[in-house]
RNA sequence: GGGGGCUUAGCUCAGCUGGGAGAGCAUCUGCCUUACAAGCAGGGGGUCACAGGUUCGAGCCCUGUAGCCCCCACCA
């Protein structure tokens, strides 16, 4: 009875299975082992809001592999997975489902009420991108799955604050925040973004106060903060306004009078060189009212409707009482000109409503001193970014940094641990309720409402999570992490952060390399958002195609950094190459085993031989190689260097290729098809020869494939021969095994050289087989006149020749009589083939061909000879170019003139 | 206003430190050859956006131009 794969590649019969199988071996699991090094990668923690989309499905796949790689190479290779609080998304979405199901708002239900819900929603959609994961191959160690909410992660939080508070680096002030009026809290810089929209500019005459010339014109975006408006601010050195600072205008309409001020900040060029100061609703503005000592009135309320400051506007939304505010200006004579114009409006990068800039009490963090060692950190190449241009954008950031305000008007979140005492209102700041107040004895103490920024706790991801502030052997071991995967599009939010956490709690930087990835875009380029419906889901993928398909479609189809598309057919593609792979290990599991599925015997590489052609043998004396295994086993080993070389430069992309091509060009095309006369053949012993190399190539590519196809290549591993290992104990998994070295011990350059040469010699044949017409399967002679030093490499491979060009007899000769009138050629490097064709000789054909031979050749020959004549490469070039060239001169002259001759021939015949 | 990316075969994209243009898909021809038609064999198809420059030599380096895209930016 045979033991092997399926028929047909159905990934559904094995995914889940395999996935299990490791799982509940431990084969994820990476413990504190100081005999192997630690490598190290968290994982943006998803969401718990969301689904998993193509984002989350690149954004693993690419630590996936890494991290498969590393364990392979012997690492203790921790992937620690977790997911998100993601405060104000939360907070939308609960809210949202309170108002659907309930009619509720979440005052109604007060904090208390709220939070529980909001946690029975992180126990119902919490686990379930996790439980996705699974679905993609995901290694990581589920053992030390975190939550950014949970109790370690809350007492990193705290400890952190506290931490920057003693230092003075926390602080409360009173300031102008972004505040989303539909969120209805504040928001850090990063959570702003930035949208042109059509606007215009007012231009609107303030009288003098005293009644004397014109008063001022000034321009402004926003007619409805005139109402806080507190001066009018002109360039000292604008001549215009000169005489002009000091007095005073009307706020027309309003009648209040406000001075006019000289401050560095309003450009002459701009407008009309006159600025209304509105301190409380604009960012110049505030800092001017700063240097002047002027008040700061509001006139905007939270939920952007004015306030009492507006008059008879009050309770107007204030785009409304824009219209009316300007309609009533006009009426009055006051309004000059208005200008259409592109305004760029700040947006809530949550519910894109755009921020209203507010003056309001809130906790910041002072970034200036955080964010010096973490540039440092950058210049001196301790944190590296991959591609390296993001570094740019890393930097920019920091260096323009800002004070970064933490708390956020929501429930959904880490509380502030500050504490004001209920009698003297004296702040403390602490773990838990203080005893009593340090100021006045008092003991009764309110929390601080607010919560905190979600990247606050994001920012201490990558050590918190392994015990910080806990001094735990797993934060002593795995941190620094190694490598963070994530897109471009939160390195401000995050990446930044994480790194001033890290060198400010552990003194060194959270990771080393950033490698960052771009977006999957849909098929015609577009983001793929909810909005536009046009996500593709990745279970569904996964379920047509497998995840294999998947992850080797997205890995390999991307450059680092840049933006990819996703495109169906590339999938299939993949599913092919997968299928390709499994139909390919059905044929050696075939050919291994017995008519009761019994392993055959194969060579031994020596007399300790474990027997399960584990392909790590350096030294072949042994076994009896043919030239094409070793020419096979050549490919493999190039390959192993080649990878590990990308590999290293997270160039996975390349890497993947490399395999592709080695399995399906190398492995499958020839070699498989050239041992097969051998495997059907009488000689025994051979059989066992091609069954080593069989198996022991296939386990080497089976390792190399495995961290981008963890599934189908552990599947079939599991039916490959293991000697006298059993395949089912865990330490002989796949996924556990050894990473393969190159080794000088398996270059063969004969072997590669003779191989090359029959291989180019059978493209030849099989060239002319096809342009005569000539049937597949019919059965052909073949002459090869062959002189030189190359004679013997092709007489070498004259048993390929013969099995892959579907040769019955080859004659080699040095002597041009012994080629017959009626054949047709074709001329390769240091040999020329003649094929006869009794009737099938078709002149005309083959007059083609060659006349296209002949000019390709006669360009090469044209090109190589222009290099050569120029005496500038002759004396510049390196010599290894040099003699390159020269050597190719000799080839394509020596060719060419073969092929000259024999078109005479052809055309004296046509 | 500042910064960055892209422009290579009909389509989607690779091309590492400059030394004879590649892949997948599509297309054409012939094959159900005992692992695989999700396949096999063979073929066609490119002024590497444009213009200069450096170099013996440029898809690759420099300068400029054009088009597309993205990010940042205090929005009078």
């Amino acid at each position: 009875m045979e033991k092997n794969l399926a028929k047909t590649y159905n990934p559904k019969d094995f995914e889940d299975r395999i996935y299990e199988m490791w799982e509940s071996t431990g084969s994820f699991r990476a413990e504190v082992d100081k005999d192997k090094k630690p490598f190290t990668i968290v994982m943006p923690p998803p969401n718990i809001t969301g689904q998993l989309h193509m984002g989350h499905a690149l954004d693993q796949t690419l630590q996936d592999v890494l991290t498969r790689w590393k364990r392979m190479q012997g690492y203790s290779a921790l992937w620690l997975p977790g997911s998100d609080h993601a405060s104000i998304a939360t907070e939308v979405k609960v809210v949202e489902k309170i108002r659907n199901e309930e009619g509720l708002e979440k005052e109604d239900l007060g904090r208390e009420e709220f939070l529980k819900r909001a946690w029975a929603w992180k126990e119902e959609y919490g686990g379930r991108i996790t439980r996705q994961c699974r679905k993609l191959g995901d290694s990581c160690d589920w053992s030390k799955e975190r939550f950014t909410m949970d109790e370690g992660c809350n007492n990193a939080v705290k400890a952190f604050f506290i931490k920057l508070y003693e230092k003075g680096l926390i602080y409360r002030g009173n300031r102008l925040i972004n505040w989303c009026p539909e969120c209805k809290t504040s928001l850090s810089d990063a959570e702003v973004e930035h949208e042109d929209r059509n606007g215009k500019y007012w231009y609107f005459r303030y009288p003098a106060a005293d009644g004397q010339g014109e008063g001022i014109v000034v321009a402004t975006s926003r007619p409805e903060t005139m109402f806080a408006d507190v001066a009018i601010a002109v360039h000292p050195d604008d001549e215009r306004y000169k005489d002009m600072v000091g007095k005073k205008v009307i706020l027309p309409l309003v009648g209040k009078e406000i001075p006019i001020i000289a401050d560095s900040y309003p450009d002459p060029e701009k407008g009309t060189g006159a600025v209304k100061i509105t301190p409380a609703h604009d960012p110049n503005d505030f800092e001017v009212g700063q240097r002047a000592g002027l008040e700061m009135p509001t006139c905007i309320n939270e939920d952007a409707t004015m306030n009492a400051a507006a008059g008879k506007y009050e309770g107007m939304d204030r785009y409304e009482c824009r219209k009316a505010w300007v309609a009533d200006l006009e009426a009055a004579g006051y309004l000059v000109k208005t200008e259409e114009k592109v305004i760029p409006a700040g947006e809530c990068y949550r519910c894109h409503t755009v921020i209203e800039s507010m003056l309001s009490d809130q906790w910041f963090v002072a970034m200036e001193e955080l964010a010096k060692p973490a540039i440092e950190a950058a210049k001196k190449g301790d944190l590296r970014h991959v591609p390296e241009r993001f570094e740019k954008i890393y930097l920019h950031w920091l260096e323009e940094i800002k004070d970064w305000c933490i708390s956020r008007q929501l429930w959904w979140g880490h509380r502030i641990p500050a504490y004001y005492c209920e009698e003297c209102g004296e702040l403390v700041v602490a773990y838990d309720t203080p005893e009593k107040c340090p100021k006045c004895g008092h003991t009764a103490f309110r929390q601080d409402e607010d919560v905190l920024d979600t990247w606050f706790s994001s920012a201490l991801w990558p050590f918190s999570t392994l015990g910080w502030p806990e001094k735990t052997p797993e934060l002593e071991y795995f941190y620094p992490t190694d490598v963070l995967v994530t897109g471009y599009d939160i390195i401000f939010f995050w990446v930044v952060r994480m790194v001033f956490s890290g060198l400010e709690t552990m003194g060194d930087v959270p990771f080393h390399d950033v490698y960052v990835h771009g977006l999957v875009r849909d098929a015609e380029g577009r983001k793929m958002s909810k909005s536009l419906g046009n996500g593709i889901d990745p279970l569904e993928v996964i379920d047509k195609y497998g995840a294999d398909a998947l992850r080797f479609m997205l890995t390999t189809g991307i450059t680092p950094g840049n933006d990819m598309r996703f495109k169906e057919d590339r999938l299939e593609s993949c599913r092919n190459f997968v299928n390709k792979l499994w139909n390919a290990s059905r044929f050696v599991i075939m050919n291994l085993q017995d008519e009761d599925g019994n392993f055959r015997e194969m060579a031994k590489c020596c007399a300790d031989c474990c027997g399960k052609a584990c392909g790590d043998v350096t030294n072949f004396e042994n076994i009896a190689l043919k030239d094409e295994d070793k020419w096979m086993i050549n490919k493999v080993n190039e390959t192993v260097e080649y990878v590990d070389n990308a590999m290293e430069r997270y160039d996975l992309a390349l890497a993947g290729q490399k395999i592709y091509d080695l399995i399906w060009n190398e492995y499958c095309d020839w070699y498989i098809e050239l041992v097969k006369a051998r495997l059907w053949g009488e000689d025994e012993e051979d059989k066992k020869v091609v069954r080593f190399t069989l198996v022991s190539c296939l386990k080497n590519m089976l390792k190399m494939l495995h961290p981008f196809m963890p599934f189908i290549t552990e599947e079939i591993w599991s039916y490959l021969p293991h000697g006298e290992e059993k395949a089912d104990n865990p330490n002989n998994f796949l996924i556990k095994s050894d990473w393969p070295k190159f080794s000088l011990g398996c270059v063969f350059p004969k072997a590669t050289a003779t191989l090359e040469m029959a291989m180019e010699a059978i493209r030849a044949i099989r060239n002319i087989r096809a342009e005569a017409e000539a049937a597949p399967s019919k059965k052909l002679r073949a002459i090869i006149l062959t002189t030189g030093d190359k004679a013997q490499t092709i007489r070498d491979g004259a048993r390929y020749i013969q099995n892959l060009a579907n040769i019955t007899e080859i004659t080699f000769t040095e002597n041009k009589a012994d080629v017959p009138e009626e054949v047709m050629s074709a001329v390769i490097d240091g040999a020329e083939i003649y094929i006869p064709l009794d009737d099938l000789v078709d002149y005309k054909q083959e007059l083609e061909r060659l006349t296209k031979e002949q000019k390709k050749l006669e360009g090469e020959v044209a090109r190589v000879k222009g290099k050569l004549s120029n005496q500038g490469f002759v004396s510049k070039a390196p010599e290894k170019v040099i003699n390159e060239e020269k050597e190719k001169m000799v080839k394509y002259e020596e060719m060419l003139a073969k092929v000259n001759a024999r078109l005479e021939l052809v055309k004296a015949k046509v």
